[in-house]
DNA sequence: CATTTCACTTGTGATTTGCAAGTAAGTGCT
DNA sequence: AGCACTTACTTGCAAATCACAAGTGAAATG
């Protein structure tokens, strides 16, 4: 007896279904955070970052991140090898959601990288518009 | 061959492993949200809240939340079968997560219940200080 | 031209999930 | 006390997803 596909239902209308559809895995957020926080943006440094992530799975969530619109790509003009990861505007929106959570956890697990918990704690806006900031420039 | 289990290696030290670690799939976080927003609080309300979540599934995440802290169980004094799930300061320190969500998704996708994002984005603050309120009182 | 790098894909088991079907304890009616 | 019903789960099995090792093909490097 053959199973059908049917993605689960999840109770339409509410709030918060399309984000946890689009970030509700193990990895779509740590590659967010990574390009956001540390800079990332190729394939290799993805695997390289937390070692850890197989590669069809990062294959995977990357195409997935490009089709829900949260990052974009483009050839890297001085090595036609790389692929460029970008954040889009719906991607750097996503840095108040990062911060309430590094926050979260910050307060309530130990966690590393307290002097960017100060910094983020200090002033959130400010850091906020650093963050844009940069991906502002490209 | 007997392959280990090995859980999944994440870069240490890194902020927000920890909260991916407890929040990152598909359910743990939609658990919080209708505890947090529509008040649901007993197996039974949380399979019907969204029809779609399996019942071994929800038992497994119920159990996960409350040995990462995040809810609490308690008899329900008036019924003997019923288990009541409850918040603890943790989880309910996840409002702020949970609202820079539902607005992000809310500023980039369609979403339902556009009074509840109004509310939030009206007055963040005060949204907040009205979950907690309502919690509080238990 | 050979080697290396990069961004992937493929194959193969292991793990996790979804679904239907229990089960045990508590409640409510008679 | 007996029987039906509710609640909070567990169990078993198939299907989907994942981790890991090993490719592949195109472009850069020596």
């Amino acid at each position: 007896m053959v199973r059908k596909k049917a993605a689960p239902k999840r109770r339409s209308g509410c709030p918060l279904n399309a984000s946890v559809e689009m970030l509700g895995d193990r990895w779509s957020l740590l590659i967010i955070r990574d390009m956001m926080l540390v800079g990332a943006c190729t394939y290799k440094t993805f695997l390289e970052c937390y070692e850890g992530i197989a590669t069809n799975i990062l294959a995977n969530r990357l195409r997935k991140l490009v089709a829900y619109g949260i990052i974009t790509t483009e050839p890297d003009p001085s090595d036609g090898r790389k692929v460029i990861y970008l954040l889009t505007r719906k991607g750097i929106d996503l840095a108040p959601v990062l911060t309430e959570m590094v926050l979260w956890a910050a307060a309530h697990e130990d966690t590393g990288n307290q002097a960017l918990v100060r910094r983020m704690r200090a002033d959130k806006k400010k850091f906020l518009a650093g963050v844009r900031q940069r991906w502002a420039d490209g």
